[in-house]
DNA sequence: GTTCTTGCAAAATATTTGCAAGACG
DNA sequence: CGTCTTGCAAATATTTTGCAAGAAC
């Protein structure tokens, strides 16, 4: 119930408001990746600029995570329980040309890349583009 | 010389004009991927709207690859000569998060992904992010 | 009561489109 | 000369910022 939502908050040390449960509901019945006009749409009179402060927030908190799919909208999508956001624990996410659905492949860890040198990793995106299993013929 | 400019161009067909013959010469000039940004300053009385229909003609013509870095901005870097940008050879790229630089690491393929049953692949964008090797101290 | 968050407006940035004039082949 | 490209203007989309009023703890 509600009482779940803001246990996640308060498990992350984020300041309970109704705009932020609302915001993590909204993530909570997604299965797929979720982006800002989605959110707008789903939730009335919300402010474009508090939701973009909300993901930044909820993404600073690891609450959420960032997907960069190519869309040209950013999506965002829960993350696991046991997340840290380190490199070891990222996965692969799935981007439909399609439906424009994007999908977090959690059980498929991103390959590890030996950098050359002098290189040093911080964090990897990892977006396979094709057509998802619902838009198939 | 220039000649190799327009020769590039006439192998992939694309029409000659001054302004993709510039804008081509960038790409070849530059070791790092080109932003519509970086073109604007680099070419003098350049308008943006061209630049990015001549981008377009590039990629469609797999003269150039788009790359998503998540800085925002699309970035795009000339492909190799033998590059057909089908998922056997795209590469990973690099984006330093303190310069902003983007590199093609055309040594490292990206790691062939399963996917779930039911999800077909077309293309993969794989984005390491740290720091370059002309960045760290 | 101090600090953090919201809502509104406005700006900054990125990208796309229509159309008439001009260049390419 | 028919088709493709350019330049200009304007529209659309995305994201960020300032600031005063209000809410959280």
């Amino acid at each position: 119930m509600n009482k779940d939502i803001e246990n996640k908050l308060q498990a992350k040390n984020i300041r309970q408001t109704a705009m932020r449960q609302l915001v993590l509901k909204v993530f909570t019945e997604e299965k797929t990746a979720v982006s800002l006009p989605e959110l707008e749409e789903k939730i009335e009179r919300a402010d474009k600029a508090t939701l973009y402060r909300t993901l930044k927030t909820f993404e600073l908190n690891k609450l959420i995570h960032k997907i960069d799919d190519g869309s040209g909208t950013t999506k965002y999508a829960l993350c696991e329980d046991t997340c840290t956001c380190s490199p070891h624990d990222l996965h692969v996410h799935f981007h439909c040309s399609k439906c424009d659905k994007t999908y977090c492949l959690n059980d498929i860890p991103v390959p590890l890349i030996k950098l050359p040198v002098g290189f040093s990793l911080d964090k990897v995106n990892m977006v396979v583009e094709g057509i998802c299993i619902n838009c198939k013929i």
